[in-house]
RNA sequence: GGGCGGGUAGCUCAGCGGCAGAGCGUCGGCCUUACAAGCCGAUGGUCGCAGGUUCGAUCCCUGUCCCGCCCA
């Protein structure tokens, strides 16, 4: 035990030292030895980018799956908190192909092998940066575990499933539309597609009719399209166009007759001129058309979003390219009929941004639907509970509607598919085999392996289970399969944990989690996205570390003008408009704590630097209150279980630490982390330090009482709890506290595996509760007097406090220390019935039915004094006005719950007293000039 | 167009049938020997609008106006 606390807390001299000392000592280790009963408790943690850094996403989910995790470790759990990291196919090789090109390169320069061997580097250099950046955090994880998307074990894993899924006739190779990214070249599924709105004009152009008595005229929002259309469509009881049915029109430039076909569901008569052009290779709409009129599929671009030679005379033009070329064609032609300002949808890559082209081709997909309703099943009949419960609508809407999964990319960088191709019978071979030796079906040795990878989320959707072993029957799966809860952002609630629970139904037979929880995105303090255009981005590190506002809009706005970025900065986050030259070095501790008291509920979490200051100097109270204890608790005894108390402080805070354990535990146990960590806040902060701490001083005057003796057993048993109760939210500076305190016999090495408090961590006492409320009443009210009377905080006058209820001034008279000490009264407070003598010149105030006068003659003015008493006997009038109104009525005293009349009736009557009261204070006001 | 959510203090948000809350901000007073990263006190609300149910509505229902997000 040492006292020798520095005046302030510094987060950076005890965060590093701690986070050694635990994984030294395997705090965070799970357990699958067969002889370890106690109960599991497993949280798949969401694996981040393994090129990625540390972002306020990953602060949030951390701090959170940290707080789960640690509680339950402290609650007597075997706590699984998986870590690891993911591949993030297009994202990671984005990343080096980025590099790749400032050393003057590319990956096709590479070849694929040279270049996946070129990601591996950069994965070996970069990919343990963020599980450094995680502990920072003090991220719990069970380390020892760790494991990579791409590791082989995980890896075999993925050609498992993918080859047990393609024999169950789960996964397809089909020819059609999908979503074709030009930049990166390959494949998308519309889950990564993002639609736009943008503003675009609609061009109209004429098709001549094959038999030249005249022209149909159409609307596309892409002219380049019509170079592969096949149909033009018009309503069938569309009067304007009754006479073309069964014509035909010739396409200006290319050598093709396209038929016109009459359409009910395609063609909405009232839209453009209610003629549509079909082209059923680069529309979703015109590709169902297509189907239902057995229309050509005809197909003008290159897989770089050039035309192809299709597009005859525009062959080899980028697409965009294209679009001038043939509004120009068609205006040379005498085709083109004019352009309308038009709102139009953009479908985005998620990825780069750019805009996705529908596009024929022949790709592999899971067939969802048989997938889907057993995990549809699992939430509805609650095997998997969905907190907050609202998403449980989204998730049903989702699934009940899912398309097929189109899991191929042309990527290089991911899970190869495992099938191969054969030359000579075309069969494809499906195999976990990784170099199989002949084609299955004509026994061809002339195959070769599906060039394709696999969408980086069929890896994760395994995840469950493929870091447990799986398929191998491992010990961890049958210890740790299902988990007890998912913690994510809403946002991949489709990508991951939608997939996550078809998987982990199909192949283990059960949900893999009990429940899923789901949080809101961090965004700035005024509600915005968090950007690097927007230059807003907060890097978490430099709030736990300290920076000033150079360096950090240094990184969220790079290369603009200083002065531009910190405008922008400092508009988005207002708050720090108060906050000087930058963030001082908050700690882990402050950011965390922060992040844990936003709803869980709310979709959005405005992050205010404001606010991670204020919970820094959270961490600063509970370092000084225990700076404080410190200097009393020597010798102090702390058992097992609370203290005997008999003093009225002390009873009352140890119900107070009851009451606060149990509302934490509920908290956590219901995902209510703003809640617990609110609730503590306050305990430890407006109880705690503003109450107890202040009653124990007038005590410890004299250590040697029995009075100090049990306050000073009290005071540390409440302390030694509270920081138990406060490690999960702020590990790092209970810890170094806790080591320092007095402590139960043979402590474990190690905060975080000491015994998260309950209910039975001391006796709930609602007579103190009730007793001391009184007593803080009547402080409050002396206060009160005091400071609207501008009397200096220093100096004491004389209280006297009157009551007719002999129990009430029993309890005035016990506690008349605590009540001279923290009012400041010149004297202990004289007690007495109501018509016992008051001091001349004293200024009146009612609190618990307690008269409360404080002398203040000479001190104040008189008719400041009336007039505040006016406000007051105004308000209490309202009151007694509205209560007695209600009461009149006949239907409340009949019909409301007998409880709810007879509390009105005494809110009443104590109303009416206090009226009384402040009359009478009024009237004595008047001595007081 | 379909679905989901939200509108409560100056700001950010809790509360969701029985006296409207927190943090931050603002204002006033204090360097009171744990903490000025602090202490004490105060100010601040037609709970979006209109109906309805109820003894009683911020809370439940209906309508309506705004604002988000997701899916087409």
């Amino acid at each position: 035990m040492s006292t020798d606390l520095a005046k302030a807390y510094e987060p950076k001299d005890v965060e590093t030292r701690w986070y050694t000392y635990w994984t030294e000592n395997n705090v965070f280790a799970a357990s699958d030895a067969p002889d370890d009963t106690r109960p599991t408790y497993v949280l798949p943690m969401p694996p981040p980018n393994v090129t990625g850094s540390l972002h306020m996403g990953h602060a949030l989910f951390c701090t959170i799956e940290d707080i789960l995790s640690r509680y339950h470790r402290m609650t007597g759990h075997n706590t699984l908190w998986q870590p690891g990291t993911d591949h993030a196919g297009i994202a990671t090789q984005l990343v080096v192909e980025r590099l790749l090109q400032r050393e003057g390169t590319s990956r096709h320069d590479l070849g694929r092998e040279k270049f996946i061997e070129r990601v591996w580097q950069w994965r070996v250099q970069a990919g343990d940066r963020i599980l450094e950046q995680q502990r920072v955090l003090g991220v719990s994880a069970d380390w020892s575990r760790s494991k990579f998307t791409m590791d082989p074990d995980l890896s075999r894993a993925v050609s498992e499933a993918f080859v047990r899924l393609h024999r169950e006739g789960l996964i397809y190779r089909d020819t059609r539309l999908i979503y074709w990214d030009c930049e990166a070249r390959t494949v998308l599924s519309n889950l990564e597609v993002e639609n736009e709105p943008a503003n675009g004009e609609l061009f109209e152009f004429a098709y001549p009719l094959e038999d030249g008595t005249g022209e149909i005229v159409v609307a596309t929002t892409r002219p380049e399209t019509m170079l592969g259309d096949t149909a033009v469509a018009i309503h069938p009881d569309d009067e304007r166009y009754k006479a073309l049915h069964g014509k035909r029109v010739r396409h200006p430039f290319v050598d093709r007759l396209i038929p016109i076909i009459t359409d009910a569901e395609l063609v909405d008569p009232k839209f453009g001129t209610g003629a549509v052009k079909v082209t059923p290779a680069h529309d979703f709409n015109d590709f169902a058309t297509g189907k239902r009129h057995k229309l050509e599929e005809i197909s003008i671009l290159n897989p770089d979003g050039t035309i192809n030679a299709i597009g005859g005379d525009f062959a080899g033009m980028d697409r965009f390219a294209a679009r001038k070329a043939v509004k120009k064609a068609l205006d040379e032609k005498g085709l083109a009929r004019g352009t309308k300002p038009h709102q139009l949808v953009l479908p985005r890559s998620e990825r780069n941004n750019s805009i996705v082209e529908p596009m024929i081709s022949t790709q592999w997909f899971v067939r969802t639907a048989p997938l889907a309703e057993p995990a549809l099943a699992a939430v509805r009949e609650g095997k998997t509970r969905i907190i907050p419960e609202e998403w449980s609508k989204t998730y049903e809407h989702w699934m009940s509607n899912i398309l097929d999964w189109c899991i191929s990319r042309q990527l290089w960088w991911g899970h190869r598919i495992p099938a191969f191709h054969c030359s000579g019978c075309a069969h494809i071979t499906v195999t976990t085999d990784e170099s199989p030796k002949a084609c299955e079906t004509c026994g061809s040795t002339d195959i070769h392996q599906d060039e394709d990878v696999l969408d980086t989320w069929f890896s994760s959707a395994l995840w469950p289970f493929s870091t447990l072993g799986w398929p191998n029957d491992t010990l961890a799966l049958k210890r740790f399969y299902p988990a007890s809860d998912l913690e994510t952002g809403y946002d991949i609630l489709f990508f991951w944990v939608a997939r996550m629970m078809m998987m982990g139904i199909h192949f283990m037979g059960e949900p893999p989690f009990k429940r899923i929880l789901l949080h809101g995105l961090v965004v700035d303090e005024t509600g915005e996205k968090m950007s690097k255009v927007k230059g807003n981005v907060i890097d978490p590190l430099d709030l736990i570390h300290g920076a000033t506002f150079e360096q950090v809009v240094e990184k969220a706005l790079p290369g603009a003008p200083l002065q531009e970025a910190l405008k922008k900065f400092k508009k988005a986050y207002p708050s720090t408009a108060q906050m000087g030259e930058g963030f001082a070095a908050y700690g882990a501790d402050a950011l965390r704590f922060t992040l844990a008291t936003y709803s869980p509920q709310a979709k959005r979490i405005p992050l205010s630097p404001k606010k991670i200051e204020g919970n820094r100097n959270f961490c600063n109270k509970i370092w000084n209150a225990t700076r404080f204890a410190l200097t009393y608790l020597e010798g102090a005894r702390v058992g097992a279980t609370a203290p005997p108390a008999t003093l009225l402080a002390n009873r009352w805070i140890l119900s107070r630490l009851s009451a606060v354990a149990a509302a934490s535990r509920t908290g956590i146990d219901d995902f209510r982390l703003d809640d617990a960590s609110l609730g503590l806040y306050h305990f430890f902060w407006g109880e705690l330090c503003d109450w107890f701490l202040e009653l124990t001083k007038p005590v410890f005057a004299d250590r040697t009482s029995a009075a100090a003796i049990e306050t000073r057993d009290v005071l540390a048993y409440t302390l030694e709890a509270a920081l138990r109760l406060l490690h999960p939210f702020v590990p790092f500076i209970t810890e170094e506290l806790w080591h320092r305190l007095p402590r139960p016999e043979s402590p474990p090495l190690s905060l975080g595996l000491a015994h998260f408090p309950d209910d039975t961590v001391a006796p709930r006492d609602a007579a103190a509760e009730r007793d001391m409320a009184v007593v803080q009443a009547i402080i409050g009210a002396a206060r009160s007097v005091r400071s609207e009377h501008e009397v200096h905080p220093g100096a004491e006058v004389p209280l006297t406090l009157r009551t007719d209820d002999a129990e009430l001034r029993a309890l005035l008279t016990s506690q008349s220390v605590a009540i001279r000490t923290l009012v400041k009264s010149a004297g202990d407070p004289t007690i007495g019935p109501r018509e016992a003598e008051r001091p001349r010149g004293a200024v009146m105030s009612v609190a618990a039915g307690v008269e409360v006068l404080v002398a203040l003659v000479g001190l104040v003015e008189g008719h400041k004094e009336a007039a505040r008493i006016e406000r007051e006997i105004k308000k209490a009038e309202k009151d007694i006005a509205a209560l007695e109104k209600k009461l009149a009525l006949p239907s409340f005293a009949d019909k409301a719950p007998p409880e709810v009349v007879a509390e009105s009736h005494a809110q009443l009557t104590a109303l009416r007293d206090k009226r009384a009261g402040l009359e009478h204070a009024r009237k004595i006001a008047a001595e007081l000039d």
